[in-house]
DNA sequence: CCTTTCAGTGAACATCCGTACACTGAAACC
DNA sequence: GGTTTCAGTGTACGGATGTTCACTGAAAGG
């Protein structure tokens, strides 16, 4: 196994089936969650022996936490997609949307780990999830105060503003990428009620203009 | 084992025996998500042998779908609660939340067990879940369009506003009952955020009145 | 060129897993 | 009161699990 082409320097070989573990197991998170994922069957994925994983990692744990390192990489690319070029207030649900869906195909599987580990089984991985999506809301919550309406509000009620987004996305992302969401047109149906409902709580249920059919 | 005070039908034994295994589990799940569930260390718990398991069910997988029915006999009475004492608009929320937070002492485990496996690892259990919830939803939206000022509504509009809820409502319940939520503090704080966070999906940012600190 | 480093090997381990099978003994039934 | 039903027993199995240990062979380094 591992043998290539020509010259390959020693910890690039490394740094190849470390990677090829971590996507071994999103792979397979796809189709059970992290606990019950086996050293075994990730490393026979891989094409190398049982015991050559603690050369990676020292348990399941930490690759785990590995996985939410660099998922949440993915999110905060995502994020600073949307801040770049900074979108007219009036855009701003439309294009972030449009981001989440382009980074979505992207990073599948990113997505859908933190969507079912978020509240799934193992506590380390939970807990890491938790303090990522939580450092979101925070900076979410200092983006929003610059925004125009806003700048009067206080540091809980932007928190609690943020936080319903932040809810929404994970939910919506993980509803898009998750399995039930392999048809382009259901997928494009919770992405246009994620929309709705972004602009629901903007608006608010008073100030809701209703859909027309 | 199974031996009692005097007289006891047999499917009496056999129902006690059939609660504890679903107790069993429901307190194994507090620990660890359902695809990692071992059937001999339910039957252990309960203090019977591994095979007395198949009495009672034909696969872990079944058992849980049991779990998912009662799971939601729970929530369904709890929304019966509300409903039964017809609560003037203004104070659904708050009425609402006190109903969960008087409920979800009673069953924990219930609420536990939705949250964690909603998005979780077993197939089968996530759509019984994802099905029971789109119910509720829509029963959530047929209540919503008698509420005065959105008579006018249409379905998809209330449906949005619905799942607004829902979400929110299964998010919440979960953090308060979840792990990280012994400390009655912390618990009174997310059930807060919930009552703010209801209220600004009603009013909606531009009609949100900031917080006095 | 010779030595060191170290990613991957392969056998062995104790333990857990689900399930098949023949069984027992008491409650239920006629 | 004799027969049937059936929840729970006990043994036994084949296979998967994580982890140990001494090993190999090629790249890295002096």
């Amino acid at each position: 196994m591992t043998t290539q082409p020509a010259t390959e320097t020693r910890q690039e070989r490394k740094e190849r089936t470390r990677r090829a573990l971590l996507d071994a197991a999103l792979d397979q998170l796809a189709e059970e969650s992290f606990g019950s994922l086996s050293l075994r069957r990730l490393t026979k994925q891989v094409g190398i022996v049982p015991t050559a994983f603690y050369r990676h990692f020292s348990s399941l744990d930490e690759m785990g936490l590995a996985l939410v390192d660099e998922s949440f990489v993915s999110l905060r690319a995502m994020i600073r997609d949307v801040r770049r070029d900074q979108p007219p207030p009036d855009e701003l649900i439309e294009r972030s949307v449009d981001v989440l869906s382009r980074q979505l195909d992207a990073n599948m599987a990113h997505f859908r780990f933190i969507g079912r580990e978020r509240y799934g089984g193992v506590a380390p991985i939970r807990e890491a999830i938790a303090h990522e999506l939580g450092l979101i809301e925070r900076e979410l919550a200092t983006d929003l105060a610059r925004m125009p309406g806003l700048e009067a509000w206080g540091a809980a009620d932007l928190q609690l503003l943020a936080g319903l987004f932040v809810n929404l996305m994970v939910v919506a992302a993980y509803e898009m990428v998750g399995p039930g969401a392999e048809d382009p047109a259901v997928r494009r149906e919770i992405e246009e009620t994620l929309r709705h409902q972004a602009r629901m709580i903007v608006v608010g249920v008073a100030g809701w203009q209703p859909l027309e059919r």
